[in-house]
DNA sequence: ATAATCCCGACTGAAAAAGTAGGATAAGCC
DNA sequence: GGCTTATCCTACTTTTTCAGTCGGGATTAT
């Protein structure tokens, strides 16, 4: 198991659309926008999302995609697996010749699985607003009064896209 | 952080080390053939082992490498980190605009980290002598007795490299 | 009809990873 | 001294993956 900003980037963007449910159907557009992605890549990206239903999607004029479960009930781990390719390692040798050395790394693999799974897409929004509220805080004077915190988050930045190269987590 | 198989190689080799202490210095030519690994990589991969102080060197004919520590002082976290490129992620804006996603995916890498540095040399190679041993049960008849589990353990093939491919732990 | 969407498949550039290669240097041994 | 076995050093090649682009087609609200 490997995390690439691929994963990345579909978390940040899932966690987008989740905080615009209420909205209908997000279109990638705005996700694009919102998030610093580029709108191509994420088409892509949420080809697998669906693929593997945790988006559907409406076509047309003012379609976009919305989540087909609660976020509660969306774990990372299951965005990462859905949108990385997840070559699977093939064992010809099956599980007899499974050496110690091997089964440590993939006890490491486990190790990532749980702790992605314990997080889930509403987790991670609560944080997000949280967060969003306190920068509200720090900087009340800036903003005019009529600037509601929940307008405020609807544009919040969610991952600090600015990293133009590749990060390796 | 990541994990690619020069890494795996390097955790491979010096259990190979570990395994063969008593024998002075272990040429690589002998470790990459045991665990089926090309020498000249090894070399490439030792040059950062030693750097990091993990291993010490002895030239000539006789000489190879062993260890600088205790292999129970030795985690797999310490040669991952020692062969692997890491590449540091530029926080040019510092933690002030770390937010949450970046933190959260950072927390995944100290799970990675924990899990590697719970682990030491010392605590593999038991359990390798241990599937050795195991081996051994399995099928006494077709060894001669002098054959000491010993001897046995000094050709064991660590980490089953028949992987052609490269593996994504 | 038009514009906003998703949909599909191919293509590209850059970077990293994996491995090779050639020789230099050092030390033991006859 | 010369041979052999080693590490050392630097560069090079090949393969694979990643990230992203591109052009167009299908669908639907207005």
């Amino acid at each position: 198991m490997n995390i690439t900003s691929r994963g990345r980037y579909a978390v940040t963007a899932l966690l987008d659309l989740s905080l615009h449910t209420q909205d209908g159907p997000v279109p990638l557009a705005d996700v694009a926008r919102r998030q610093g992605l580029s709108m191509r890549y994420l088409e892509q990206i949420f080809c697998g999302l669906k693929s593997c239903g945790l988006v559907e999607s409406v076509r047309g004029a003012a379609g976009g995609y919305r989540l087909c479960r609660d976020a509660t009930q969306i774990s990372v781990a299951d965005v990462v697996a859905a949108v990385e390719a997840e070559k699977q390692n093939q064992d010809s040798a099956g599980p007899v010749h499974q050496t110690l050395v091997s089964e440590f790394w993939s006890g490491l693999s486990d190790c990532m699985r749980n702790y992605l799974e314990d997080a889930s897409l509403a987790s991670l929004c609560d944080c997000a607003r949280q967060e969003t509220a306190q920068d509200a805080e720090l900087e009340p004077a800036l903003d005019s009064p009529s600037c509601s915190s929940a307008v405020r988050s609807a544009s919040v930045n969610i991952a600090g896209q600015s990293d133009t190269s590749r990060v390796q987590s």
